[in-house]
This record gives structure tokens, sequence and C-alpha cells, in this order.
DNA sequence: TCCCATAATAGACTTGTTCTAAATATATAA
DNA sequence: TTATATATTTAGAACAAGTCTATTATGGGA
């Protein structure tokens, strides 16, 4: 708990508890979980917690880059709390989102001279490897 | 225009004079249009065309391959109807999408072993080469 | 302890998209 | 042709994600 007070005091973050337990839920769940499912699950441990306090949390660790946000497909946004270089794969059918681990320096580019790159995402879709052996299911994976 | 609706039919699409000019709309206008973009211009076109009439005709053409769905960034839909392998550059000052070449054959990859990969985007966002020389401004380019 | 700034809350609002029911257009079979 | 079925369009309601606003609560420093 001291550790995630930290963590946001050395960003210059006021450790509310509210702050503090959605910065403990995102570290403890790697689940690229929705705003909403944090709103739902906040709702356990602090019945009075708003929606709109976990998107003014969100934004403010994403102002500070101690989240990222993923925007793979539809209408979703999804919050990372690893920071380390990686793409997201999104399975097709369960709807699950993997890491998986690239590196683009390897890559061919062309079109972008004189372009300022300064995010790079990749995403990939399809079927997960429990839902590739079960055609058929979409349920949790 | 003959053209546009032998792509259709040849889709198994009945080529509706609304399907048709969207199509054209697409095909003239290589600018990743949202929705609104392509419902805006249409009204011009055809002045009572429902938005509804867009956004079915847009999920037809994805449903068949002729268009591809771009989510870069926050809550805009953008259709691309460059089916070509290549990835996607959002300016982050003037909102532009322009289009650049990847080999992703090139890159290591890890960790997607047994994952069946279908779709791959590749979306890096930064300042185009009018705004990187323009610091400051925001509008359009 | 009292202030002041910051943060949290509830709910209204906005935007993008889908849904629904009715009207219209098109294709097919008699 | 005409009748009938099917597909498409339309307008607006409904929905969902996220933001905004006004109010209340909190917490650190004089």
């Amino acid at each position: 708990m001291d550790k995630l007070v930290q963590e946001l005091v050395a960003r210059k973050i006021r450790p509310s508890i509210q702050r503090v337990k959605i910065l403990e839920y995102l570290i403890n769940n790697r689940i690229h979980p929705t705003a909403d499912q944090i709103f739902q699950h906040m709702q356990k441990e602090i019945p009075t917690m708003s929606k709109a306090t976990v998107y003014n949390t969100l934004n403010t660790f994403l102002s500070v880059g101690l989240v990222r946000l993923l925007t793979i497909g539809g209408s979703e946004a999804r919050y990372d709390i690893n920071m380390t270089t990686h793409g997201h794969f999104k399975c097709e059918s369960c709807g699950t989102v993997h890491d998986f681990t690239i590196d683009l320096e390897d890559c061919e580019l062309g079109g972008l001279d004189d372009f300022t790159v300064e995010k790079r995402d990749v995403h990939f879709r399809g079927y997960c490897p429990r839902c590739s052996s079960n055609p058929g299911r979409s349920s949790k994976c």
C-alpha cells in the first residue's frame, strides 16, 4: 500500500483513497480493463465512488504516463499499466486482450519522412489459443 | 459509375443509389473519413439520406471487405477503402490520418504461439510534416 | 482551528452509434 | 403486368461511453 502511495506522490498526484485503490486494481488485474470494469470492481471496495472519479483518475494517470490507453476495435477504451513496449492481441471470440512482444525497430517503414512519431501501437486481432481450439464458444476465456 | 455498380454487384450487394454514392465518395476522398464526414457530404448529393443509411452502408461494406475500420485514438471510427497492407499515422495536432508502408513480416514477434492472427493494425501518432514545422497551429492540414 | 485549493460526487449533458417501426423500392413468380 | 415477398431507406428513439457542472467533502498549511 505504501508503495502505491509513493508511486503517486512521486508523480505529484495526491494519494486519495480512490486513486490508491484504482492504482492497486490496475496493478493486480492486468486484464486491460475498461473504465466500467474498474468502476464495477470499485463499487465493492468504495460503494460511493462515482464513475466520474474513475474517469478523472484514469485521465490523471494517463497525463503522467502511469497508464496507457488502448483502443482496439470498437467502443471500448482500455487501460494498461504495463508501460513497456509491447503489442496487443484481442480475441474476437472472447474479447480478452493479450500482450505480445514486438520490436518495431526491425521493420521496414516507408512514407514517414519528416513525420515526428511519438507513439506506436500494434493491434492484432483473431482467436486466442483457447477459442481457436473451441470454435463456436464465445464466453469468457 | 458503372464500375462502382459492378464493384458492388460482384460482392452481391444491391447497388442502390445511396450505396453507389457512398462508395464513390470513399474512392474519391481518401481521407479516412468518419461516418459524419460522409453523412455531411452526402447531404449535398442526396439531401434525404439518413445517418442510419450511412452506417448501414458502411457496415455492409465492412462485412464484405470493401472497406476497413480504423479506430485510432478516441471516439472516432474512420473508414478506409484502401485494403492493401499499410499502417496509419494520425497527427495529434491537425487530426489528419496518413498512410505509410510497413512490412510486419520482418518483425520479431513473441508470445503469439497458438494464437490465430487474422488482422494486423499499426497505428502511429505524432506530428505530420506540416504541423511539425508549424508548432502551435492546430487547424486543418 | 480556519482557509484555501484540490478532489469526489451525482446527475445532466454530449456524441457516436444502433435499433425500431413504418414507408419505399426492387425483384420474382404467377 | 400485377401481386407478393424481400430488401432498403428513413426518422427518430434508444443506448452507451465519456465529459461537464455545480455542489459537497477532504486535507494540508497559515
